[in-house]
DNA sequence: TCCTTTCCGTTGTAAATACAACATACTTGT
DNA sequence: ACAAGTATGTTGTATTTACAACGGAAAGGA
């Protein structure tokens, strides 16, 4: 558990916390630590979620396999990024989708109970937890609307574009690497692989941007502006 | 504001508190109310956001429109969903959307402050309220991702049928209205409105569903199966 | 009622995409 | 170093979609 302590520091959730009252919060809160390899299968469709979770360490997908075998990776969650929350609310039924663990992971389990109920006596952070947590979902919401802002572009064109550019804009450099390979970025943009690769290096070969593997390299006025 | 009460007593954000105290929270919380007409816009891109809102009345559109003019629906708010959230996060910017009333609309103001800063003291039903919060948080974040997995889909055949069948899933029943025009649930599910009435009327011809206007029925197999 | 406007379906064509199939480069394990 | 497996780029074709254009139906206002 210890471990884990100075990768939340860092986090939304537990900002503005030292890191031994982090320690004595996950106690407070009786947190528990599950880890996954890579691959793993955190949670699987159709199972039922009590806890709110945490990510520590890794990536996890969360993802949607139908009925033909299509692939789509509805979300990336990353460290310190919450998940599950949504199936705590009240008669929301069993989880619609599986949560795989796209490295290496761990998260931490918390009673949502013990998180929501106000203890003003019990823990002093209580309420600063509160407020992390709804800016930690905000942001999720945010990324969620992000993504949807790239998927509803009409053309695979335009998907990349908006995905590389935003990205640019989010690391703040017109050089960034993104967490995906081909085909996970084609599941991400909701794309056929190949057809996004033909229009990658067609923006390449017009000189938009550049790339190797997962570095990328944008380049022109479009692009450009976003720091100017 | 005492006109709200009866339609905030319904939602998830209020559920389990009665008509007087919502009142009293809404003192408590120093709301405030602002009405729009339809067509009217809520808030421009580009604006920053100091209150979290709630929409007591109506339908708000979530949208965006990029440089050629095309229009994307992001999202949909319904009255006891909240909206805004995301930009109370510090350092979040300025608003990336427009938020647009798509029928005459009333929303309520709360100082973010005031809600997430426990006072125990002060108002008893405070705990509640952080829950209940969480929960339509937790509900939108849903929200998103249920669109997410329409539009994730690649065609627009699939983009119709996972949404419809969602959607009478959701009102439990085969027959149902969904809240859009053509050119709304194509922008909704961004794709092109011809072409998407196109499908809906080869989805006609094969038997698969019916309707009329913006009411819909679900025939066959697949469909029927969601409710065996 | 008539006129105007909006909404919806239909069609043809140009453009974009999905899909399959394959070549090459890169990784990983032995 | 080698082999097996994986990732990526490339190409051609069938399918699907976008776009424009139009006609009829429905809705709303004068």
């Amino acid at each position: 558990m210890k471990k884990f302590v100075p990768v939340l520091k860092r986090t939304k959730l537990f900002s503005g916390v030292g890191e031994d009252d982090i320690l004595s919060m996950l106690n407070c809160l009786n947190a528990a630590v599950r880890q996954y390899r890579k691959g793993e299968y955190a949670f699987r469709q159709g199972e039922y979620i009590r806890s709110l979770m945490v990510l520590a360490e890794g990536r996890l997908h969360i993802q949607k396999e139908d009925y033909w075998g299509n692939l789509n990776i509805l979300n990336e969650v990353r460290p310190g990024e919450i998940f599950g929350e949504a199936y705590l609310v009240p008669d929301s039924g069993s989880l619609l989708n599986d949560v795989v663990a796209a490295e290496e992971s761990a998260a931490l389990f918390f009673d949502p109970e013990r998180i929501l109920a106000v203890c003003p006596s019990a823990c002093p952070f209580h309420t600063k937890l509160v407020k992390n947590i709804f800016y930690t979902i905000s942001d999720k919401n945010k990324s969620l609307v992000r993504k949807l802002s790239y998927i509803s572009q009409r053309s695979t064109r335009e998907k990349l574009l908006s995905y590389l550019s935003d990205e640019a804009k989010r690391q703040n450099s017109s050089s960034f690497s993104i967490p995906f390979n081909r085909q996970q970025l084609a599941d991400f943009l909701s794309v056929d692989r190949s057809a996004m690769s033909n229009e990658l290096c067609k923006l390449r070969d017009e000189g938009m941007l550049d790339f190797h593997k997962s570095e990328f390299t944008l380049h022109g006025s479009e692009a450009g502006g976003i720091f100017q």
